[in-house]
DNA sequence: TATTGTTATACTCTATAACTATA
DNA sequence: TATAGTTATAGAGTATAACAATA
């Protein structure tokens, strides 16, 4: 079919350049680093987790989650506290200073997402986005 | 409303994941760089520009778009002509390397996408999808 | 003066490779 | 041997600053 495909094409164009500008868009945001606030957000949301898990959840490499967790911790953002079942590994927190920092900027600078969600979409566009959200996940997932 | 907002919030969590994790997907697939490719899809499919034109079209600082397509010309997969009106400018084109370049990897590598739009979605889905991206687009603009 | 474009430089993000320590 | 984690290194992607040429 034709038609179809083009619109299939033209589709996956539009993906492709959409993520892009809201990858750029979200950046521009003052605050800190994407990935970093990620990372912030998801340890405040589903409490401590090994660098492994992390990695999982995110699809990522350890070794980039790695990273990520050391900039953090040299920020003072997130501390390791030791499985005491397993040495090898070690759970990673938020420290209070990660808390703060979290809520500070959800309140007034990176809550620029939350508060557009709010602002600009109503509540049927809002359902809208999450079941788009959900075809992009599977997509991300194959 | 405490509900509503824990939503939102959610919602914002949701989207900066599960674009992570899309870009990631995107870049982990074989072929040339995420973002050459997403330009020369676009030549493809606009023609010819000038590098301010298409910074504005991606929402990119001209100096970035002016590396892409740097690396690009090196690769010799665009080539500049002058523009006779105007001697500061110059419209970017594909040559015949680029063309050949995109639907090698369209056809190849890079169509895991248009593919994967094809095979894991319904008609009904990518409508979804084509909806929420239509929302993603207006929060990037903002 | 304003616009188009360039080069230099730096930061963020993430990957692969090679390694150590523990299980 | 397998798993958890680390450091070293490199490449992609993009930004800001400072500049040159043209309008």
């Amino acid at each position: 079919m034709e038609a179809e495909q083009t619109t299939t094409a033209q589709l996956a164009q539009e993906l492709r350049t959409t993520v892009g500008r809201l990858v750029r868009r979200l950046r521009a945001e003052p605050g800190p680093p994407v990935a970093q606030f990620t990372l912030l957000a998801r340890l405040d949301r589903f409490g401590p987790a090994s660098i492994s898990d992390l990695a999982t959840a995110e699809r990522m490499r350890p070794q980039s989650m790695a990273q990520t967790v050391r900039d953090l911790e040299r920020a003072g953002l997130v501390s390791r506290r030791p499985d005491p079942d397993d040495r090898r590994r070690a759970f990673v927190e938020l420290t209070e200073a990660g808390h703060v920092m979290l809520s500070d900027t959800r309140a007034r600078r990176e809550g620029w997402l939350a508060e557009a969600l709010e602002r600009e979409l109503d509540a049927g566009e809002r359902e809208t986005l999450h079941a788009g959200l959900v075809l992009l996940r599977r997509l991300a997932d194959i």
